[in-house]
DNA sequence: AGTACTACCTGGAGGC
DNA sequence: TGCCTCCAGGTAGTAC
């Protein structure tokens, strides 16, 4: 579900259609989404123009400046979050585009529908819309530009991808603990981007079961984890995200990895390096899925 | 302090 | 066909 390379493929794909554009109106459809922001914070953003999209972890941070104002608009997409953005010249009518030709069906940006909780309308005519039918995503609205400021940003560990090899390997012996591996990599306080996905399929490339002790890792395999957590990320990027059924990029574009995981999905399924079946239970609360053969 | 577990929420899948 | 139960999971909060 959205984990970090899902959040990027967001991020990347708006710094590179929406920076410039200037918030107009603001509209929030469920205020349950909302955390210690209410509706009126978002409306109050009108005017403010969007300077650039950064993001820590799992969460968008939105860059907005108004004169001397900045705020930053934070948005977690939960398990089943899109934010979507639909430029002024990509005019739509209930799912359709008007074409030189005439309206065809659109693969684009969703339609405003019951599970769109905020819409974003800028002074261009563009549109930004938040969905999320599970409702686990967040919007935040926050003074300032810091990646602090809020309890939920100030528990964060590094981004995981900002991190070199050498120095994630640290990370996890300093923080690893008394604890299932797969649990370290979910701790967003230790290292801030892995979910359930990406965890599996970074202890299957190097080799460790999900449920080993942390602690009890010897140096090479930490550095093997380190390694394998980078590299499953950045493929994940690279491939631009995974969409099992929610997930598409700011385009409304699907990922691409999902086809490229080892093991998440995969239980009963024979290994890809072994071809024995792969192993389903429970880690640390969440399904997963390993290769009892080859990973020690 | 560190670790473990549950509530939140909805749509989809599977059973009968 | 339709109703029911179960499952997915990121995070905060609570329990130990």
């Amino acid at each position: 579900m959205p984990e970090l390379p899902e959040v990027e493929t967001v991020r990347s794909g708006l710094a590179g259609r929406a920076t410039g554009e200037i918030l107009e109106s603001l509209v929030v459809g469920h205020p349950g989404i909302l955390e210690d922001c209410t509706p009126r914070d978002l409306s109050d953003l009108s005017g403010f123009r969007i300077e650039r999209f950064d993001r820590i972890g799992k969460y968008l941070l939105v860059r907005l400046s108004k004169r001397p104002a900045l705020r930053t608009l934070v948005v977690h997409l939960g398990m089943s979050g899109q934010f979507t953005f639909q430029a002024a010249t990509e005019e739509s009518v209930e799912g359709f585009v008007r074409m030189p030709s005439g309206y065809v069906k659109t693969k684009g940006p969703p339609e405003p529908d019951r599970h769109t909780h905020l819409a974003m309308g800028c002074r261009s005519g563009a549109r930004f819309l938040f969905r999320d039918p599970r409702r686990f995503g967040r919007i935040l609205v926050l003074d300032g530009w810091g990646y602090t400021g809020h309890p939920r940003l100030d528990r964060l560990g590094p981004d995981a991808i900002s991190l070199s090899e050498s120095a994630l390997a640290v990370r996890l012996r300093e923080r690893g603990g008394s604890r299932a591996v797969k649990a370290v990599l979910l701790d967003q306080s230790v290292l801030a981007g892995v979910g359930n996905i990406y965890a599996d399929e970074a202890c299957f490339e190097a080799r460790i079961r999900p449920d080993r002790i942390a602690s009890r890792l010897t140096g090479p395999a930490r550095t093997r984890l380190a390694r394998a957590v980078l590299a499953v990320l950045g493929r994940g990027i690279a491939n631009a995200g995974t969409t099992f059924r929610d997930f598409v990029a700011a385009d409304g574009e699907a990922g691409r990895n999902a086809e490229d995981l080892r093991v998440y999905a995969r239980a009963g399924e024979p290994c890809l390096v072994c071809s024995r079946p792969l192993s389903g239970g429970i880690v640390a609360t969440r399904g997963t899925v390993w290769c009892p053969h080859c990973q020690k």
